[in-house]
DNA sequence: AAATAAACCAAACAAATGTTTGTTTGATAA
DNA sequence: TTATCAAACAAACATTTGTTTGGTTTATTT
């Protein structure tokens, strides 16, 4: 049990070439299947079904399904700040600033894949420890538009917090009724940006 | 199998006097851990236990899981379409009456209960039957915030589905952040209205 | 008081659940 | 070649699931 004395020279670089090559696969189908049916409401056979294993042999690659969970929820929150970040780039003006963040929102959580949406909707309510434990990263993604919010030119009186809350809860609603094919997520989110800066 | 004979005097009113009387503390029991964990996390023994008998004895009241979801819906339609149209009656003046739509549905979602909650947050995407079954309730009632919005004296120029989705999105979501003892749900739906009129 | 029927219990049912175990496979490294 | 080790299988594990069955209590009606 002990650890192995360690050699004169590097252990040099593990090198373990193909190790957890079918991992992307996997998360891939849990994605897949909490967005579609829910985690209860998944049943390890489905993923590992999807994957093309049988359920025992997921527990090589995750230790539990939470923690199937967990992964799917940081690359979700990883894409889609990545993607918020991008479209920021390089962009001026407090308000077009706002609509660019706004726009790669919504693309990623309706055409983006099924991370995203997990990480939006399932909010894990089931145990207190996963909540604990994703409650920050969402957090910090929000802070991106809690600034954006701060730097607009706004009247003293507008709550800002209101104006944060209300885009943010608009954004995310939009995966309930949106259907692909329909008005381009730039679209809406630039009509709801409109609406927020009283042009109408 | 065939229907008995029907007598010519009325069956007289079948006069059931407390049959069902435990039917409201079994769904008040299933509204709560339907909101709580959600549906496919709550077992039958959980509900039943909370309502003081075990999980067979539900089978005497509702014919199966199913049908205590769609209970709880319907009664959750019903409650938060009552008091919307509650909140509306007197009210004169197209932003007024939005507003005063907005905080009825607001309050009903973050203070009243569990059943407005499981309808706006646990859309079935369990079984195609469920949601053929619940969708039109649902519709039915966002036709009363669609015949509001189109009341609204908007300029020609703005897409009034994207005032109605952004109100609702907003106020749906707002069951994510809220927290009892926070700003009160009137107070939430004017800021909302006041962001909406353009009043910054 | 007798009869009827609703309400409930106690126990079981088959199926599905997340997870564990022991073993086999196939590629890589010594 | 031989040893190693990740990856997968096959099978079982103990629980939990929604639901059914048959009998017993309880309340209402005749």
């Amino acid at each position: 049990m002990t650890a192995p004395v360690p050699a004169t020279t590097e252990p040099p670089a593990p090198r373990r070439s193909r190790r957890d090559s079918r991992r992307p696969q996997l998360l891939d189908a849990a994605a897949r299947r909490f967005r579609r049916g829910g985690y209860s409401a998944t049943s390890m056979r489905d993923i590992a079904g999807d994957a093309g294993m049988l359920a025992g042999s997921m527990y090589h690659h995750f230790p539990s399904k939470e923690d199937l969970l967990v992964a799917v929820h940081e690359e979700g929150i990883r894409r889609i700040t990545k993607a918020v970040e991008e479209a920021l780039d390089g962009v001026r003006g407090p308000w077009q600033r706002l609509e660019a963040a706004a726009a790669a929102h919504l693309a990623v959580l309706l055409d983006g894949g099924d991370y995203a949406v997990v990480v939006i909707r399932e909010l894990p309510h089931e145990s207190a420890a996963l909540r604990r434990t994703l409650a920050p990263v969402r957090d910090a993604y929000e802070d991106i538009f809690r600034r954006l919010v701060d730097d607009l030119p706004l009247s003293a009186a507008t709550p800002r917090h209101h104006v944060r809350l209300m885009l943010l809860g608009a954004l995310n609603w939009s995966q309930t009724w949106y259907r692909p094919g329909g008005e381009a997520p730039e679209a809406i989110a630039r009509g709801f940006i409109r609406l927020l800066r009283g042009e109408h």
